[in-house]
RNA sequence: GGCCUCGUAGCAUAAUUGAAUAAUGCAUCGCACUUCUAAUGCGACGAGUGCAGGUUUGAAUCCUGCCGGGGCUACCA
């Protein structure tokens, strides 16, 4: 709704009964007659009269004061306002008059917002879960842009640890010099082969220790090749020159094929964080923070934070040999990050079972007297089960990441060449298109439920490519596109004198008018699926009015150019909006 | 045990943060292509929102209890 709707029903209601907030306005359902719907029960003590009079007495006095509306119509307590036709036009108007309606100007002087996502570890390589992740920072990023913010993103990658000591391990014992390349594997794939190795040399290990009449705890601790990872890591951080050489190689490896696939999914960061790097920050924070009372050292010399007060518990943030915990150094790499670049907000997309740890780290840092500790955010989107349940490495069930883009991308191309789409197309621009879909499909499947929710991923609805898919709403927008290639030449002059507005054509205009506010809703609420849900109401919109109303072959000249207009305006919300998904708008389909 | 979270048609998701007869898609059944891409549109069927109370003019949304799923509860997060 406009700025004048609400201001024209404010001013009545303040004439009326002295009402001083502003009133709520919304769509008015479609089973009823109307553009905008004032529920008045909150004015029922003001009026001292029923619902339907005060909706009556509301509606009068509108009619009366503003040209705005034409006619309206009282259903129990909701007054239904019929819009004057003019302002479907100013509306439009307004909207086609911005070169990118939708995305805000982004506001320099303000400081960045940076975001944080993917963040994985160096052993294995991106799952389905990840996929949720990266989709929802990439797609986070996209929208604070939008709203007119500068983004840094960032990944902070587990580099260091027992996990890549397990890989370096396996691969001594059982590698044969073997690189990605020889061994003709993607590098984070080859790498993971080597962690479950170790898994496996491990438990067999375990098993030969209880054999020989060990207790279970004696053999855990005590597998040779545990033994000897443990000692990799002592030479690690004593900077040991070969294992820090093995250490570089094969993250390299796995860099290489993390970089393939953020590359395929279109992902860029603008500065990786490595924890190699970032291990031992915090800890002078935390002895800053004893000075200050922050925190208190136990008698043992552990540091503690105490969050009693704050409904939560005790919580450790430095071991009693002095070394640190996660809580450590998140502490100090948020700082860090501060120092590191003009921000004054910082997202971190994590997964939920870590909500209790950022409800902590966010409070040490507002107690450690930072005044940005407010602007920070723990986007913690819910977990991602299959049909039969949740995603078990042991069980062999977890996705990979490579594997399921493989697949979307192959699901497009017998579907495509089925419907004969394609013909025509080089097989590079097929390649393209295929992908373009399969993505789409994938990437609109996941963006589409609210974060904070788990979901299911159902491997055979995600390739489907009707009803509410990315694929419906990317195919909306190739057959608009083809649309407007045919108008090319046609006369492009109209004004309104020669246009009078269907209702199919109200309601489009009305969905692409409401962009800005989505992308302001979704931008505050951190949730792409809000411009998800509404990409596809301007694609349902659209195909509303394609079905009824001739483009090309309208009554007129002005009409033809108008509603050519209109296509082009709804080509480029759609074009954007799923741009702000990260899915691409082909040109055919 | 404590803390956090979720429970909406057969399935998957919505519901502008308290408003109208709970919306959309899939599945099922039916209708519409000599017309700008039918990967489309239109219609039918299908839930009263886990259960029981409470607050409110009004509750899927808030409160209480119970049932059920999930997470956290380590000097790992």
């Amino acid at each position: 709704m406009t700025e004048a709707l609400v201001t024209a029903v404010s001013a009545v209601l303040r004439d009326l009964y002295g009402w001083e907030a502003s009133p709520e306005l919304q769509p008015t359902r479609k089973e009823f007659e109307g553009d905008a719907t004032l529920v008045v029960f909150p004015f029922l003590k003001l009026s001292r009269k029923s619902p339907v009079e005060t909706a009556n007495e509301i509606g009068a006095a509108l009619l009366k004061a503003t040209p705005l509306f034409t006619r309206f119509n009282a259903v129990q307590g909701f007054l239904n306002l019929v819009l004057a036709s003019d302002q479907f036009e100013s509306l439009f108007d307004a909207l086609r008059s911005s070169a990118d309606w939708g995305c805000w100007p982004v506001d320099a002087e303000l400081p960045a917002a940076m975001v944080e996502f993917s963040s994985p570890n160096t052993n294995k390589p991106l799952h389905l879960g990840h996929v949720r992740n990266i989709l929802l920072g990439h797609s986070l990023s996209r929208i604070l842009e939008a709203s007119g913010r500068k983004v840094v993103k960032v990944q902070i990658i587990n580099d260091r640890g027992v996990h890549i000591c397990k890989s370096m391990w396996a691969w001594q014992h059982f590698g044969d010099g073997m690189t990605p390349e020889s061994a003709g594997q993607k590098g984070d794939h080859w790498v993971g082969t080597f962690y479950v190795r170790f898994d496996q040399e491990y438990r067999a290990q375990v098993r030969e220790l209880m054999d020989a009449g060990h207790p279970e705890d004696y053999a855990k601790n005590h597998a040779p090749c545990m033994l000897e990872v443990q000692e990799m890591l002592r030479k690690w951080e004593d900077r040991d020159p070969e294992v820090r050489a093995l250490w570089s190689t094969m993250n390299e490896w796995v860099y290489a094929g993390f970089n393939t696939t953020y590359k395929r999914l279109g992902i860029v960061f603008d500065r990786n964080y490595y924890e190699s790097e970032t291990y031992l920050l915090g800890k002078q924070d935390i002895e800053a923070g004893i000075q200050s009372g922050v925190f208190y050292r136990r008698d043992d010399g552990s540091v503690w934070i105490d969050l009693r007060e704050d409904g939560l518990d005790e919580k450790l943030v430095l071991r009693s040999d002095g070394t640190s915990v996660y809580m450590t150094q998140d502490i100090g790499t948020a700082i860090q990050r501060f120092k590191d670049f003009s921000i004054n907000r910082l997202t971190y997309v994590v997964g939920n079972e870590q909500d209790y740890h950022f409800r902590v780290l966010f409070l040490i840092l507002k107690k450690l007297g930072y005044p940005w500790a407010d602007e920070l955010y723990h986007l913690s989107y819910g977990m991602v089960d299959l049909p039969n349940g949740r995603m078990k490495s042991r069980e062999g069930t977890v996705v990979d990441a490579d594997d399921l883009l493989d697949e979307m991308e192959a699901s497009a191309r017998s579907l495509s060449e089925e419907l004969g789409k394609t013909e025509g197309l080089s097989e590079p621009e097929k390649a393209k298109l295929y992908q373009v879909l399969g993505h789409g499909a994938l990437k609109y499947y996941i963006l589409k439920v609210d974060p904070r929710k788990r979901m299911v991923f159902n491997p055979e609805e995600s390739i489907d490519f009707n009803g509410h898919t990315g694929p419906f709403i990317q195919y909306s927008h190739a057959r608009v596109r083809s649309i407007l290639r045919k108008s090319e030449g046609l006369p492009s002059s109209w004004s309104w004198a020669d246009v009078r507005l269907d209702e199919r054509s109200k309601d489009l205009i009305q969905t692409i008018y409401r962009f800005p506010e989505v992308v302001e809703q979704a931008a505050r609420t951190y949730s792409p699926a809000v411009v998800a849900q509404f990409a596809y109401d301007v694609a349902k919109a659209f195909n509303a009015f394609y079905q009824v109303n001739s483009i090309l072959n309208a009554e007129s000249e002005a009409l033809i150019a108008f509603r050519v207009d209109l296509s082009r305006a709804t080509a480029s919300s759609l074009r954007r909006a799923l741009d702000l998904l990260g899915i691409e708008a082909p040109e055919r389909m």
